[in-house]
DNA sequence: CTAATTTATGGGTAATAGTGGGTGATAATC
DNA sequence: GATTATCACCCACTATTACCCATAAATTAG
């Protein structure tokens, strides 16, 4: 069977009841113990981030090695999960993303869905666009210094 | 059996249904592991770079090493992936390349593929030629600097 | 040179993806 | 306890895609 991982791009729309659809390949590429449900949370540019139920469980516990009496770690931790939930699809494969994430994102009727390997963003389309067009751009230095990063670990 | 490398330069054209036929030679030069699948995405000129699957997920794997806390490695990450797609090809041997690369690339009808290696490129017949004009070209100094670069590595 | 096989191209059809909406159960509100 | 809103689950329609069969050209083998 093909790639497990999320990677394209795809557009969509929010219907009349809340719900936006999940690109089918990226519903085939959940493994069958995240058992149709995606983890969505706020992301830490202006969008929605969606992982697998597996790999938020993973985050899980990372979060928790963190010290509870770290005042900066327990701000970590609370930013990490407050907004998350898990959402399953529905047999048509659609998710009802909550108000309040949509609201973060910025997102009122398009979306754009971008697979990121291992994670899912979504985006407002024009926001997204934004982004790009300011906030994105990399320069040769930054793109030497990640080659470097990657290379070296 | 022949090498496992893609080299030569084909031409071909898309049909009514929006598919492109991969060479033979190419097919043949996958490796089985990549279940005759190859991966298109944006190339850095004005045309399409597909890869074996094997190769992909190489790239993937650098890809994960990135930290998802930090805004030019997110950046980077989906620059390199948001456009990636796999395309298994039918019987026949042919794919279809999803409409956003093809506008990027230019391409409508005819299109000219080239093996570079361990990569292919996927021209437009006129912007390739555009770019064989002016932009390819190589002088004295550029080839040096190459010739310095492969050595030292 | 001819036959057999492979390659490139065209097209039909069944399955799937995406979208819209109905209905009954559950929960919240008055 | 009645009324209303919300949500999970179901069915329906359309466009797209995946999969299959067919043919002509080109290549290879005998």
């Amino acid at each position: 069977m093909g790639t497990k991982t999320f990677t394209g791009e795809f557009r969509y729309s929010i219907d009349s009841k809340g719900r936006v659809n999940i690109p089918a390949k990226f519903r085939k590429a959940l493994p069958e113990t995240s058992e149709d449900t995606f983890v969505v949370t706020r992301g830490l540019d202006e969008n929605i981030i969606a992982y697998s139920l597996d790999k938020w469980q993973q985050i899980e516990e990372e979060l928790l090695k963190l010290s509870s009496r770290l005042p900066g770690h327990r701000a970590y931790k609370r930013q990490a999960t407050r907004f998350a939930s898990p959402l399953k699809f529905d047999s048509q494969g659609r998710v009802a993303i909550p108000a309040n994430l949509l609201q973060h994102a910025g997102i009122e009727k398009d979306v754009v869905i971008i697979g990121m390997i291992d994670e899912i963003e979504i985006w407002d389309p024009e926001i997204l666009k934004r982004y790009e067009e300011t906030v994105f751009q990399l320069d040769a230095e930054d793109i030497e210094a990640i080659d470097n990063y990657t290379r070296s670990s």
